[in-house]
Order: structure tokens, then C-alpha cells, then sequence
DNA sequence: CTTTATTGTTCATAATTATTGAACTACAGG
DNA sequence: CCTGTAGTTCAATAATTATGAACAATAAAG
């Protein structure tokens, strides 16, 4: 609410600073959830969403380290802040990682569930 | 030297643990090494070829943090220690996800070498 | 078998990061 | 203005990471 939101320009994000970024659960989902989201989702969405009980100032960071790490954008509507995931820049960047890391997050999640399941 | 290695099974191994472990710039490099060696590289080795001037305690933790994370296999032969990088179970396990993330690296540094060169 | 050199681990501590409650800012709607 | 909502910032705490020093294991030489 306070200071203008940055973001970097894409050729300034680094392998190093995205797989930190997806290297949190938390992260990792809100980034897969924003995807999937028609709308884009804030905070309170978010969390409500994941069902994550996480305080509010704790999501700020995560997405202030996503929005670090050229991960999202960010835009201020009204109150709320508005996100989405740069696709398009990243897939520029660095081809297929993105969508891979979100596959492979995908295969784990389903051979966990295979093996709990039975 | 004491206790036995362990090593996770490949099943075990989870994205964000993995992406963890290559968020760091001197994993990553590790790893990129390994693949590239003919020999696998102990510490020591590594250190030198890297020019990294880095504690032996230090590389001792990321290679243990590699190994945790099911990244490298490592082996005690006499007094050193000897890893590979666990590509054929990781591929299995992650189709793609080291491999893209090796390749997003590459890119990334020449892409830094095009704008620092001219 | 003892000594010395080499390699890596462990432990304790220092330094760095991450989490979070509380106070605060900004905006929207009456 | 006053109230409610959404996020941010700050400061304190918790957790993680880095590293020097002491140690353990092996090898090679004497």
C-alpha cells in the first residue's frame, strides 16, 4: 500500500533466485494456483483458496520474494493487490522451466497420492 | 569417514527439496560439474577446479545437502569421497526437471557473458 | 607398528534468513 | 469523518546456514 511496487526485468532474474523462490511449498502452490486461477488471486483469496492458515504478513513476503524473483507481477486494484505469473518473459528467459517444475510438482503430488491411496 | 552415507530412496525425493538444493549457486555448479567430469570429483578437487575458495566444512555440508536431497550418490573410496549425480533415477522420478534447470543455467550465463562482453 | 599426510565429518558458535504479531498505511463505502 | 478491508513494515524470535577447530578414517612411508 505504502511504497511503488518493483519488479526486475526479466533478463536481470536469475536460475538462482526462481528456484529459491519455488523451493517453498508455499510458494511453489501459489504460483501453480494463480495459473490455474481465471482471476487473479490476492492475499486473502489465496489463502482462504489453500486453506494454508498463514498470517497475512507472512504472505506478503511470499509474495514479495515471487515478485523478487520475476516469478509475478504485481498491480494495486483499489485495496487489493493483483497478481499473475509473468509466463510469457519467463518462457522467453529460461524455455520450459517454468512449466517443468510445475509438471514434476504435479508427479510427485500423484505418486504420493498413489501410495497413499493404496 | 564415520558414519555410514544415506541416501533417500528415489521416491522420497521431493521438487522442492531438490530445488533447494540447486537454488544455491555453488550446488548448482557442483552438479553442473559432476555431469561434465569424466571422474567424479571429491571436495577438494572440486574446490580447485571451481576456484572456489571455500572451507572444507562448507563443501562437506553441500555435498551432504546433494545427497540428502537425492541429487548425487556418494561412495567412500579409501580416504575420499566419490559422488555421480543421480541422472537416470532423477529423470524417472522428474522427467526433465534437472536437465531444463541445467539448461536455464547455461542460458543464463551467456546470456550474462553477451551483456557483460560488448 | 608408529608417524605423517590427506580427506572429509562433527560440533559449537557466529552470521544470516525466515516467520510472525502488532502497529501502521491506503483505499472504499457509507 | 468513521468503519472495514487488504497489505506492508517493523521488531523480536525462531530457524537455518557457514565456518573454524577438533576429530576420525585411511593411506603411505619408514
Amino acid at each position: 500500500m505504502s511504497r511503488p511496487l518493483t519488479h526486475p526485468n526479466i533478463e536481470d532474474t536469475t536460475v538462482a533466485g526462481i528456484l529459491h523462490a519455488l523451493a517453498d511449498p508455499v510458494r511453489l502452490t501459489i504460483v501453480r494456483e494463480l495459473l490455474r486461477a481465471e482471476a487473479s488471486l490476492n492475499c486473502t483469496q489465496m489463502t482462504d483458496r489453500l486453506e494454508l492458515e498463514m498470517p497475512k504478513s507472512t504472505c506478503s513476503q511470499h509474495y514479495r520474494i515471487l515478485r523478487e524473483s520475476g516469478l509475478i507481477f504485481s498491480e494495486r486494484k483499489g485495496v487489493e493487490l493483483t497478481s499473475r505469473v509473468r509466463v510469457h518473459e519467463l518462457e522467453t528467459r529460461f524455455p520450459g522451466l517454468l512449466s517443468t517444475i510445475l509438471k514434476a510438482y504435479e508427479q510427485e503430488t500423484r505418486a504420493t497420492q498413489r501410495r497413499e491411496g493404496g
